[in-house]
DNA sequence: CCAATGTAGTTGGTAGTACAAACTAAATCA
DNA sequence: TGATTTAGTTTGTACTACCAACTACATTGG
């Protein structure tokens, strides 16, 4: 929901009985198509989509099999099958069939995928900081406080992952 | 203030000139992507993209051109077309010639189309709201005004948009 | 041990998404 | 009016994502 589309939900805050104003759900909203759009734009400088920036982020400190890595990005199999592939003629990452199981493929960085990821990061986060500059230091650990809260109980409620090995 | 601040920002922040942690470009990504998940199930519940969604959201108090929509999706007017093609032919939408300019087309939303944006909408606002259950009172405020402030700033800043007539 | 079953990954088919370039029809400008 | 611009569609290419079918390998139960 863009911001076009959330500020035509405006009128006074219709606090429902969950406690949350609609004003919250539309702040929430905005900023994260804000920032899911920053990402995506800076994915998209280099010809990337976010799905491949995802992947090699994984792969900055991983070597997953395909199988782990469409869990990891909750995606079918296929698709990372796909994925990796195009990836692999781009020369940004290579496969490596598993000393253990002869079915499985070992997914790795490149330098040149490793550069890539970091560089899209680095802007990535430039970004995000340009963002957060209006705000006071103070409401800036507020924020980040908050976020991590809620993102830390989403996880133990839903996926319990956030930093699961492998 | 200073010392509770710094004592928050604890190790391995690499809290750089600009005065932003990476914990908090990280925590901001993180929470993003949550709630782009979120509208992106919903909407997939219903075999639809977040850019239809967010099309027959714009529609619900407009009746844009083609060429409008193109502007407000930020999007090629090709892609906007066969969007708009696609959702004609599930009955999402109709098309009429123009009065003023017999090259243009006006979108509008059928009946159909109004539900189902209702019912996305509704539903997604649901999913935020119980993802901020497990905030007190005071935080979701808090969280509220601050992701406010980001995105007023970022929007008088760059797009100038939000709330844009047409 | 080996036959049945399960798992890892690829391939092929379908559909949506997005863009650029070429095109048609209508409007505007000179 | 003729030249140019604009609105929208069409066509071609590539990526994304799924499912179903398939191959190759692994595991398990008789």
């Amino acid at each position: 929901m863009t911001s076009k589309v959330a500020a035509e939900r405006r009128q006074g805050d219709a606090d429902s009985d969950d406690g949350v104003a609609s004003d919250t759900v539309d702040a929430l909203a905005q900023l994260s198509f804000l920032v899911h759009g920053m990402l995506e734009r800076r994915a998209a400088e280099r010809d990337m989509s976010i799905v491949l920036t995802r992947m090699l982020g994984i792969l900055r400190d991983r070597r997953p099999t395909v199988n782990r890595l469409a869990e990891l990005l909750d995606l079918d199999k296929s698709s990372v099958s796909g994925l990796v592939a195009r990836a692999e003629r781009r020369g940004l990452v290579t496969r490596a069939p598993s000393a253990d199981d002869r079915r499985s493929v070992l997914v790795s960085l490149t330098d040149e995928g490793r550069g890539l990821a970091k560089e899209v990061t680095a802007e990535f986060g430039g970004d995000v900081a340009d963002l957060l500059r209006g705000l006071s230091q103070r409401d800036t650990v507020t924020v980040t406080r908050i976020a991590n809260a809620i993102v830390v109980d989403a996880a133990q409620r839903h996926d319990v992952d956030l930093a699961a090995g492998d």
